[in-house]
DNA sequence: TAAATAAAAGATTTTTTTGTCTTTTATTAT
DNA sequence: ATAATAAAAGACAAAAAAATCTTTTATTTA
């Protein structure tokens, strides 16, 4: 589903949400060790991530990444995409051309309530929101 | 979720299901063209899922891959299995070393909803009958 | 202003996956 | 038996994904 440099996107950005604030950015060695990720890839994803306004960063000391108020606001289905093109939530599981309801594949109906189930709460919950509920919910990251 | 490998192996024996029998035995060359898919990478694949049992072949002339009745009853799930592995459908969709509802991450009760959705067909239809779906309703592959 | 810090950017390497080609082996039909 | 056929097996190449290392740039604190 989702290539591993996605993974450690949405576990880093999930991170931050909880962990980090423009009062207390965290920098990238302290998000890998973490996380346990590599550290040198996950700065590239992040590094991708900061030019796409997703998350926010400074530089130099007592800088680092966090997530600002609208960055909180973004959803997940935008850092998926961001890391994974915008293709994910349309391709055929089976790798067909298209997907459609129409002119299905025999996996379809499965694959197709499978993705717009995960699709749905990506695409309508909040970052913040989400934070919220890893904690609340002890939820790990 | 499925490796290219995995999603023709899947197509290729759909194929064999609906178009091969013991007296019709199709051959790489048409199953590639059909499927418009690499030929020796095919080959390779075909070859591992014959290896296991999951398909049927002959060499020489008027030889080549089918499924036998017993092929038949099999289903998806061992083939997908015989491919990718077997934590195709236990694995946590961030990375996580284990996926649990007891201690689930984020996207967990989504992931792990719709994931059984397919599981679950996968695992209880047989070849044979989602052959027969297939001809009856004019499913592509 | 200078030194220290940390992200950004660029270049490289490693590993995995995908795809190709060649040789061998088994089977069949002549 | 022999020739033709097609899968099996092995070796190889290309491409993509993942991971690492180095240099540059911006920022902050002393
Ligand atoms: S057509 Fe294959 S998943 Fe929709
Ligand atoms: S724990 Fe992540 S999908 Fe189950």
């Amino acid at each position: 589903m989702f290539s591993q440099a996605c993974k450690y996107a949405i576990r880093a950005v999930l991170y931050l949400a909880v962990h980090a604030s423009a009062g207390k950015k965290v920098g990238v060695k302290d998000i890998a060790a973490a996380l346990d990720v590599p550290k040198y890839f996950l700065a590239k994803i992040l590094q991708q991530l900061s030019r796409n306004n997703l998350i926010s960063s400074t530089k130099g000391p007592s800088g680092g990444f966090y997530l600002s108020e609208k960055n909180l606001e973004a959803t997940l289905k935008e850092v998926v995409e961001c890391i994974d093109g915008p293709d994910v939530f349309n391709a055929c599981i089976l790798g067909l051309p298209v997907c459609s309801s129409e002119n299905p594949c025999p996996l379809h109906i499965q694959a197709f309530a499978y993705r717009e189930g995960l699709h749905y709460q990506l695409k309508h919950q909040a970052i913040g929101d989400l934070a919220k509920r890893i904690e609340r919910e002890e939820q790990k990251i």
